[in-house]
DNA sequence: TGTCACTGGTTACAACTGCAACGACATGAT
DNA sequence: ATCATGTCGTTGCAGTTGTAACCAGTGACA
């Protein structure tokens, strides 16, 4: 018989509240927005993917900027189109290409929204964390996806 | 103008970081799983906690003890039960309770898949952390959960 | 005992998601 | 010019999710 496959204690209990965390947190946000605002969190991501990216953005670059599909993009698009935040105007120098561009009253929304999801991020997350944690969080979590992105074509190189 | 909300841009990273590490590593995860067992990340939860729990749990119990709906647990019971993984008792002591239990079948997939899965959580993840950062990210995100189920009722407490 | 409020689990319905296939256009070779 | 190949964005379909009803069973109380 194989012995029972060995896992740090530690790094599944890490592991494990990282998943808690994310179920709990993004619940609750999307609540507090949706409630605040009338607006998804998944709205919301575009709304500030797009203002970062200077109001307009390719659809696939979108989701590339995003965590969505390419379908996902499509379809929230389209919603958030017919709802006046965003609309679609053609790519002239590709005729397949369409950008998601941001409204007035799309930047509006996120103004306002913004507020309270920063607050939100504050006041459910970084004001429990003491710096050195968000800073050992976010350093580790990075080198995570670092190894992640890297490794999707290359065997994974190790940790010096 | 209001001002800018101010967050500090460190929280911000780390936040955004957990995000990417959840959405990343849950789809591999789950594709591994998968493709190596035919087994669905959500399938597999049940597994775990059915077999933590002794090998059965009520259908409410279950979903406090996974990230799951009482709605969700009914669905995936539905075809874990197809599947053979679990069964469905009434709960003698309680007309309209049901247990859901492992079977033997149920069990045996576990144990294969745990294999794969603690694997896949070491590999993508522990590994690339140091011990230090592994222990600030259990540590920091259970602070926080603790303090957000608290103040589901209560306001919430400070940080000493 | 009968009634009332509540809980456990399920289900109907509508919304949402992923995947594979599609049409329109672009790019490169012949 | 023509054709093969690839990319961009969309859509059809099947599977999955959340919300709100729903029914059976429980517990308290008159």
């Amino acid at each position: 018989m194989a012995t029972v496959p060995v896992i740090d204690p530690d790094v599944m209990d890490a592991w494990h509240a990282l998943l808690v965390v994310h179920h709990r947190l993004t619940g609750a946000m999307d609540d507090e927005l949706r409630s605040a605002h009338g607006l998804r969190l998944d709205w919301y991501d575009v709304l500030v993917q797009l203002s970062e990216a200077g109001g307009r953005l390719r659809m696939s670059e979108l989701a590339d900027a995003t965590l969505f599909s390419r379908t996902d993009c499509t379809r929230i698009v389209d919603r958030m189109e017919a709802a006046g935040h965003v609309e679609r105007q053609p790519a002239e120098e590709d005729g397949r290409g369409v950008y998601a561009v941001l409204t007035p009253a799309g930047r509006a929304m996120l103004r306002r929204a913004s507020a309270t999801h920063m607050e939100s991020i504050r006041r459910r997350f970084g004001d429990h964390l003491h710096p050195d944690e968000v800073r050992a969080i976010a350093v580790g979590l990075r080198r995570v996806i670092a190894v992640d992105t890297g490794s999707r074509s290359e065997p994974s190189p190790t940790l010096t």
